[in-house]
DNA sequence: AAAAGTATGTTGGAAATCCAACAAGAGGAG
DNA sequence: CTCCTCTTGTTGGATTTCCAACATACTTTT
């Protein structure tokens, strides 16, 4: 189990931990590894999470079901992320299923554990709490502003809010995006082809150039 | 500074703290109030924190400012509530404006020293960890649930799925929500007439039944 | 190099939303 | 009670988005 774990121990939530430390933080977070095939279910809708995951190998998919049945992709999980943190330290039953879309590996760590020190008051335990304080925090952010961005009542206006942000973390006015056309329209929840065409309108307005990945504002 | 705390023991950051503890606690974590008269700023934007805020009394309001300079208000702070957590813990300058709409009470407590247990290793350190943890986790929670609903294509999709949302919470088909009609428009980011029209249209079609706050999915 | 697949841009008609203005009802203040 | 304000519902025309279909360019496969 520790290999797999020094695997990932680049990860945002055990940065800065000693090597020799991992060992004791898996006793002490009592670390399960479980693996998956392809299109297994890891987490279901109802479950109650007294642990979360992070990832160690494979590619899982968090997707939801509406009132209708329709599924919808919420966000993939890659190598080295966490998931399932939010429900297990709201103690509430999850609301979303998550599912290996790749043969996957999952280190599960007790999220009741991690929040409380045990009476060695390891150092590591300082270190997780910071960082998964951090991964969370961040989360928060970046959900704040894409609700920013899809508040703005039309698409221009949307793709306007996103472009400004994006400029503001490049520091620059020119920069370029991770996301392709359709990732951006799902991202914005507007319409890709209208979305297209609104980005050649501003293009021809002056107000921005782009083109593939590459943005510059005006 | 210690009679002050006292007025919102029942809040969910300190929640399960015994009293005898607050005391402790305010200079563990370095607290300091500052009092605002109504229409001062608390946080601007850009600056850096390295405290987050616990409202005592008054109330508080956060904006934002677009690529355009229009305002918009994010969210209101009601007394026993905090705020800043998020900026304070990615390390990142506010992107956001605080204001006082209400002549008002801060208490700032110092996020490292929350997150970074002192050598003591003090029990309420425990608590203030995982209510702080529970608070972050849960707005998280809601702010996914409202992108769900405005991710949603159609005001009539987008009613629904935040109906649906509230029976499973209240656990019942029947319930009533906080909001009136202005404030669900703007959750779900849509023309509050148009979401009016909606709504009688789908209790024409028989598939709600509503009046002021109170719904029924039929 | 041909073929198949993927990403992006364009377009036109159908559908939905926005916007502004007004109507109806409830509740509060004088 | 009357006046005023606030909330909610209604309506119609302007605007915007959606949707489906197709064109083009670029990649990958064979």
């Amino acid at each position: 189990m520790l290999k797999e774990l020094e695997k990932v121990k680049d990860s945002i939530l055990i940065k800065g931990i000693k090597t020799q430390e991992l060992s004791s933080m898996l006793g002490c977070l009592r670390g399960v590894i479980k693996k998956y095939d392809k299109g297994e279910t890891v987490i279901s809708e109802g479950d109650k999470l007294n642990k979360f995951g992070l990832l160690i190998e494979g590619k899982l998919q968090v997707v939801q079901y509406d009132y209708l049945g329709n599924k919808s992709v919420i966000s993939v999980i890659e190598p080295k992320q966490i998931f399932g943190e939010a429900f297990a330290y709201v103690n509430k039953n999850s609301s979303l299923d998550v599912e290996a879309i790749e043969k996957s590996k999952v280190l599960f760590l007790d999220s009741d554990k991690l929040s409380t020190p045990c009476e060695h008051c390891c150092t590591f335990h300082k270190q997780l709490v910071k960082n998964l304080l951090f991964i969370i925090s961040n989360k928060n952010v970046n959900l704040t502003q894409k609700i920013e961005c899809m508040s703005k009542r039309t698409t221009k206006e949307k793709l306007l809010t996103f472009l400004s942000l994006e400029s503001i973390k490049n520091n620059s006015k020119e920069f370029t995006i991770l996301l392709d056309r359709q990732a951006l329209a799902d991202y914005l929840g507007v319409e890709r082809s209208a979305m297209s065409a609104e980005l050649s309108k501003l293009r021809k307005d002056g107000i921005i150039e782009c083109e593939k990945n590459w943005f510059k504002l005006l």
